[in-house]
Parts: C-alpha cells; sequence; structure tokens
DNA sequence: GCTCTGGATTGAAGCGCTTCAATATTCGTG
DNA sequence: CACGAATATTGAAGCGCTTCAATCCAGAGC
C-alpha cells in the first residue's frame, strides 16, 4: 500500500491556531465545538470568529480518535448496478442522515472476494458500523465466520445467529407471485428461472408450489435457466412460443423480471400476446426492465426499507452492546400489478 | 451530529498489547508492519506470532493521524442510478486499487446540496483526495468556489482554472452522431432533446449543427424537450407519427439515449419502422436502454476511462503538490452503431 | 583481546483532538 | 463587603500509532 504525502502543502490549521488567535486555551475552543452550551457567549462568539476567520476545519480523524467514536458508517454492496441494492443503500442514506450519521457505499462489482477486502479495511478504519449487502448464496459467506471490530449487519441474507440480518420472504413473494396468476385464471404455471443454487429463488419456486397446492386443478411446470438474464429468458419464450398452444403455460413465473423480460420480448416476436395468450410476472421490481413494452408486473422487494431497518438495528447494536439482541427482520414483498399480467 | 459509544465494548487489541505479548518494543511492531526489511527474521516472525494470536487489526485512524498520510479517496457522485456515472466509479475503484489506494462512494442521488454536505464531511475526515462527479450544469457550482483541505478532481464538468477535471467532448459527441446520419443516408436530420441550460444538451446540438453544415442537402430540425426520459421521448415519437410520411425527418438524434429509447418505442407503436423509415441515434451507452426491442446506435461516453483519468490526476496532485499543474482531460465519445440506424 | 561498524531495537516525542480535574471568575446573599 | 456556589476557563493526560535519535549488540578486523 503506497504512502501519500499530507495534503498538497498548505498545512491546515490546527485547533492551537484557533485557540492562539481568539486568545484562548485549546480545551475551550473544544468545547465551542462540542459542548457550546458550556461557554460563556462572548468567548463562544470570539472563538466562531477565529475558526471563520482562519478557515479551521477541525479533523475528524483526531477527533475519532480522541473521542473513540465516529460517525462514518460503511455499506459494503454486492452490485451497485443492481437498482434493489441501489434502492438498500438510498434507504440506508436516509436513515443514518436522520440519525445524525455519515453513510459511505463500496461497490464489490459482483466481485465477492472485494467484500472481505472492504469488510477489512472499514475495519480498521473503526467505522462505527458496517452494513453489508452481498448475493444471496446458500453458501456460508466466508466474512460472517470472522469476528470484527465493527458492528456489522447484513441485508439480503441469512445471518441469524451470527449477527443482525434483514431480508425479505421470497417463499412468500413465490406464493404471492402464483397466487395473483392463478386469480387471473390461470391453471398452467410455468416457473422459469435459475440457478437454484441461489436461495431466493429456490425459494420462490416454493412458494410457487405452495400456492399452486392450496390451489384446484392448477399444474406448475418448472424450467430451469442458467443465469437471471434477458438472453436467458428469450430462451424460454422462444422455447414457450415454439410449442402447440394447448401444450403452452397460460401463466409464467419469472424469477427475476429480467428474465420475463426476456421472455415477453421472444414471445411478442413469435406472434405469442402477452398477456392475452400468455400471462408473464416476473420479480424484483428492477428499473433495467421498467421500460418494457408491455409493463410486466412484479413482485417489489422493499429495498429502501431493508436499508432503513439494517441502519436502526445497527445503530441499536452500537448504542446498546450490552442489552443488544441480534434480530433477524424479515419484510414481505409486494405485488405491482402491471399489464403482463393482464391488470 | 449524535455521539456513538466505542464499538461493542469488546476493546480492540492496541499495538502495545501485541508489543508486550511478543517482548519487543511498541517501535519494533511498527516495524513489522511498516518496515520488515529493518526486521530481524526472528522478531518479525515472533511479532507476526503475537499479531495473529492476539487478533490485533491496526487503527488507521490513529495510523493516519501519526503519519500524516491516508490511503482512502472518495469519490461524491450526483446519481449511481445513472449507469454513465457508475462506470466512473467503476474505473475509478480499479485505478485506485492499482495504486493501493481504496475508494469509497458517495451517492447524491440527484440532491445537489449534498454534493457539498459530503465534501465538508471528507474534508473534515482528511480524506487522501476527492473525485466529485456533479450534474453538468451550466452554472457555477457552488463547492468549487470553496479551499477545500483535500485535492478535488471533477468529472463530467469543467472546472479549468480551479483544479483538475475531466470530462468529454459533447460536441464532437453531437458531430460525430449527425456524421453517422448523414453517412447512413439520412437528409433531414432532426435535434431532440432539453433542457438547453443543460451545457452537454446544447454541446450536442453544436456538433450536430457543425456536421449538417459540412455536409450538402442536409436539413437540421429542432425539437425541444423538457427532460430526459423516456416519457418525453414518447411524445417525440407521437408526433413524428402524426406527421405525414414526407414531413417527417428520416434521422433522429436524440440527446439522451432514454428519449431515443422512448421515441423507438412510441413509433413502433404507430407503425413507423426504425430503422427502415426512421433512422435514431441515442446518446450515452445507458444501460437502462439496452434492452430495447430495436439496439439503439448511441454515443458512449468513456465513463471508466473518465474515472480512471480522474483518478490519475488525483494521485498526481496529492503526490506532487509542488510540480502538479492543474490539468483538464477531454476524452472523445465512441460511436456504437446498432440496428436502430440501420447496420 | 579490543575497538569499530552497521544493523536491530528501543523509547520518547509528537499527530490533532477530547476530557476532566483543577483553577479562575462571576454572582447572589446575608 | 465578604463568602460560598455556580459558572467559565484552563492545561495536562491520554487516544493508538509513526518516526527518529539514541542505544545496544554481534561480528569483523587488527
Amino acid at each position: 500500500m503506497e504512502e501519500l504525502a499530507e495534503s498538497n502543502g498548505r498545512r491546515s490549521v490546527r485547533m492551537a491556531d484557533v485557540a492562539a488567535h481568539a486568545g484562548v486555551a485549546l480545551g475551550t475552543v473544544s468545547h465551542v465545538l462540542n459542548h457550546p452550551e458550556k461557554v460563556s457567549p462572548h468567548t463562544l462568539e470570539r472563538v466562531r470568529r477565529s475558526i471563520d476567520e482562519l478557515g479551521f476545519v477541525p479533523n475528524s480523524r483526531a477527533r475519532a480518535l480522541a473521542a473513540g467514536t465516529s460517525s462514518m458508517i460503511a455499506f459494503i454492496v454486492i452490485d451497485l448496478g443492481n437498482s434493489f441494492f441501489l434502492d438498500m443503500a438510498r434507504g440506508a442514506e436516509l436513515e443514518a442522515q436522520e440519525r445524525g450519521l455519515n453513510l459511505v457505499l463500496a461497490n464489490c462489482d459482483m466481485n465477492t472476494d472485494k467484500e472481505l477486502v472492504y469488510l477489512s479495511l472499514f475495519d480498521a478504519e473503526r467505522m462505527a458500523g458496517v452494513l453489508i449487502a452481498p448475493l444471496p448464496s446458500s453458501a456460508d459467506d466466508q466474512w460472517r465466520l470472522q469476528e470484527w471490530q465493527s458492528d456489522v449487519v447484513a441485508l439480503n441474507v441469512d445471518a441469524s445467529g451470527r449477527g443482525c440480518c434483514v431480508t425479505t420472504d421470497d417463499e412468500l413473494g413465490g406464493y404471492l407471485a402464483a397466487q395473483h396468476l392463478i386469480e387471473a385464471g390461470c391453471r398452467r404455471l410455468l416457473f422459469t428461472g435459475g440457478p437454484f443454487s441461489l436461495l431466493p429463488i429456490a425459494d420462490r419456486y416454493r412458494g410457487a408450489q405452495r400456492a399452486v397446492a392450496e390451489a384446484d386443478g392448477v399444474s406448475l411446470e418448472l424450467l430451469r435457466t442458467l443465469q437471471t438474464k434477458p438472453a436467458d429468458g428469450r430462451k424460454v419464450g422462444d422455447a414457450l412460443a415454439a410449442r402447440a398452444a394447448d401444450a403452452r403455460p397460460d401463466g409464467v413465473l419469472a424469477a427475476t423480471d429480467l428474465i420475463a423480460f426476456g421472455i415477453i420480448e421472444a414471445l411478442g416476436v413469435q406472434g405469442v400476446s402477452v398477456p392475452d395468450d400468455v400471462k408473464v410476472i416476473g420479480y424484483d421490481n428492477n428499473r433495467q426492465a421498467w421500460e418494457s413494452t408491455v409493463p410486466i408486473s412484479t413482485m417489489a422487494q422493499p429495498g429502501e426499507e431493508m436499508g432503513r431497518h439494517a441502519v436502526r438495528l445497527l445503530v441499536d447494536e452500537i448504542r446498546n452492546p450490552g442489552s443488544h439482541e441480534h434480530e433477524h427482520v424479515r419484510l414481505t414483498p409486494t405485488l405491482i400489478a402491471r399489464e403482463s399480467t393482464g391488470t
């Protein structure tokens, strides 16, 4: 790790400089900054003027070192290009701001190794706390096995036992999505998505199964995909379009909006109408899929709310190290019915 | 700003603890960390073992304070939801990593006030340096008028005179885009976009004008929009579709991909074919528009490269406070020809 | 055997700030 | 007008680390 010289040579104004300029003691300046109510109005005024005149910017590093506290929390995100994660960041930031904390982001850009790198970095930086939103994998993430200096709250992944976490109930989401299709009149459902090593996808499928089991005369077919991209959806769409009309499902549950997007596009090209011939519902309320010609019904995950909850948990953990008990907040996805299911 | 108690009660291991455990002096432990070549192999080994056994994580705050250096740089982005900015972040991060620096992100979420807030924050945190990518406005951004402790490099905005900056040449981009349409056989061009208070949009239009002026028998019409969203494009598309075929432009230059996206969609719905009847080119190479049914030709801005350049400039400024001269790097957008212009 | 040399190790002096016990100042009372 | 109680201000002791001058030690050379 290379070292960098102190910033730009312009040596910055220190608190001692302000004290000298204002003709008061060092401690007084500190009081002006941290406990202004303990300083006489006259002194307050004078010190503040000196601060302005000298352009003093308190060094929060030194501050944090001396006080043993910090107002910075960090959010490690596996992929900021995914609007779901960005929503979390948004929510986390709002909540942090309301609580007087500052939130910085770290983008892993789908590289899981970076999670560890950033976690170590923020640990060493002695952040007040760290949020982390990894890919939802079934495997135990390695970072969860370590002890960290900072408190850590996980999003989008079940970390119960080792710390706080906030997730959405994918099984329920799958259930609700399937139910929506069934209520829309579909009887031959198809669930498509993959890989099933992604826990949320497996959960969504389970939920769909449950909904189908509860309904009468409804069947559920499964068509796995390798990934969750529009290209995977297009393949599925082509395959479906190639079938005889009566061998086609009348309701498709795509594991992600991107897949749904691809399906609808392929189906459209092949002359199969959505939602008339086939109804399609996606998952994620992904902005990337918002602009589809046929607006896609979807299960929205409350990303922002997840972020807010995570910060709330984190702050509790930081503030009450004694009484804090790890919590697993499980939020409910919401159905957003749009045109692709015939609304 | 609220204060938070020191992390979780578990008091962290200090360097002194390691020194005691290994039976060496404080300075020796520090040497192990920073100048291992100056320590005898035997001591090195012993100290390292102690570090491991105690789980010592050096406090980089204290380190930064003592050494007067830091390896953290921050990137303040006006909107991480925009893939162009995210690309910059990506590039910046890669470049930073290669230079042994760590990059954290701050998302302003289209709120210009937050730019100042974050700038102040990072200034106080004594980051090694700060990158900032604001909206490209014609107005002088207020943050540029201030003196900062940290070195600051601006992206996407011309800050010459006050610091380093890296931008793309929008005039040239508009020129190249128009040229592409002309080469594709278009003679009646339309430029659409807005508001013109956005400097880049005005520049792109100027570029288009230049290309048209240089060509023979080519006309250029202007249709302003209020914003740069798909909805604005759809309006334009509808308006064009309503015209008699021979009163319609045969080449449309949209100021953004999102507008282009809307235009193509509206045109398609109304039975006007792209690219057969009208060719359309966008701008930005926006991922949100990638999945259009008709892949959109576009001018790609080298976001990643911008990020890399910015970090490069920043590092130079940090390292050579004496000899450093502010620089304005102007990059060239690249034409990406896709189906919407008939390729 | 003794000095010289250079690498290894040490310990103290900060880095810029907070905090707290100690001191100084002010004010209300008797 | 003096005195104790508030109220203001001070200065020193850290926070956890880096750095550098000073010290130590081992082996080389005579």
